[in-house]
DNA sequence: GTCAGATTGGCAGCGACTGCCAAGTAACGA
DNA sequence: TCGTTACTTGGCAGTCGCTGCCAATCTGAC
């Protein structure tokens, strides 16, 4: 039970179950909140967990790492990402397909305000910036069997290409979301996408 | 003097100079023989210290940390980068001039066997990607005020478009390195480098 | 030979993270 | 209502990468 109860699918809801979540979201604000005042590496677990009014040892029970408490329900978007490529249309263009995966998962996050702070953290703090890209990477590699068979097999060889494909889409994501945290958030991040994309493509 | 010096420029040659090269050659070698060995995680910096024969404050004095105990020469792995990148003539095509860096930095490694050992533990280890995914990055923005002025300042701000172009190009390394190691070594990395920008750029 | 400056190793400590064990508490049956 | 059971929690010690500090040692120059 490393991961708190997905709300959706018939809750249990007993006791238990809903104090895990409140504990849970009570570490998770709790920990955003200070990663936003004093920054991601000057934040401890033990000063999270201290104000969050649990144990080191219950915190890291609830999220694995440091980093997962920044990094929302990973799971979640790794579900989201598939579902979203997996449902696109067979004849559909690669690009356009991974298109929509991308923002499917830019409307996971509550708010323009969150997706900001998180994008700025991101995109300004190194150990966090590595450990997305890591991620990333899974990511990429799920999403391998849904998009090699879009590809035109004639061709030769469809991993290396479509690892590639889907690299590149992900790294206009990430240069994406740095221009827009650097322009404080204004217009919308897809047209960034669209516009980097455009420059690879060209 | 975190860095061994570098061998080539007037090397002063004395006692000092020498004996500090020799202990940075053995802690390498030994780190890359563990390595390879038991694997990069199973491998402790009190191990690598033990068998090189020097404490581990000393080690750490040669070697700021773990992951350049592999990475080799990370400054000059960057000078010649950008140097490589700063020579291209001023009207060539930004994907020709850093298809040329690529091709620099490849020819960095002592030997094939060496560069596939190393791409053999880049890719097998998480922690390791991770840590080369950030150093990645950091080139990139190094490479940024060289490649910008390449680009088409009529088609609007260049800045994102430039750090695109450039994170394709190393994203195609890496898929081309990972292939390579996949495929045990055999045929040429920059032949599946041009393959997987083609498969991109389509 | 001696002195200044650099190198080295040991030690204590920090922070993320884990295993283990005892104490506590919700849930369920008698 | 009272166990009994199953799960959660917190504390403690320990690992590993990494750093600061200090004393011992060594090199090169005078």
């Amino acid at each position: 039970m490393e991961q708190h109860a997905a709300t959706g699918t018939g809750a249990p809801s007993t006791l238990w179950h809903r104090t895990r979540q409140l504990a849970s979201r009570e570490i998770l604000e709790t920990a955003l909140r200070l990663f936003t005042e004093q920054g991601y590496d000057e934040t401890t677990i033990a000063q999270i967990a201290r104000e969050a009014g649990v144990s080191q040892r219950t915190l890291f029970r609830y999220f694995g790492t440091k980093e997962d408490l920044l990094g929302g329900d990973q799971d979640r978007f790794r579900q989201v990402l598939t579902d979203t490529i997996g449902g696109q249309p067979a004849d559909a263009d690669v690009w356009d397909v991974l298109r929509a995966g991308v923002a499917a998962v830019l409307a996971l996050h509550d708010s323009h305000e969150q997706a900001r702070e998180r994008f700025r953290l991101l995109h300004s703090t190194a150990s966090l910036r590595a450990g997305w890209l890591e991620k990333r990477l899974g990511f990429q590699e799920d999403l391998l069997p849904l998009v090699e068979p879009r590809l035109d097999a004639a061709a030769g060889s469809t991993t290396p290409r479509a690892r590639a494909v889907i690299a590149t889409a992900f790294t206009c994501l990430d240069v994406a979301s740095m221009t827009w945290v650097a322009d404080d958030g204004a217009g919308d991040i897809m047209d960034l996408y669209d516009a980097c994309l455009a420059a690879v493509r060209g």
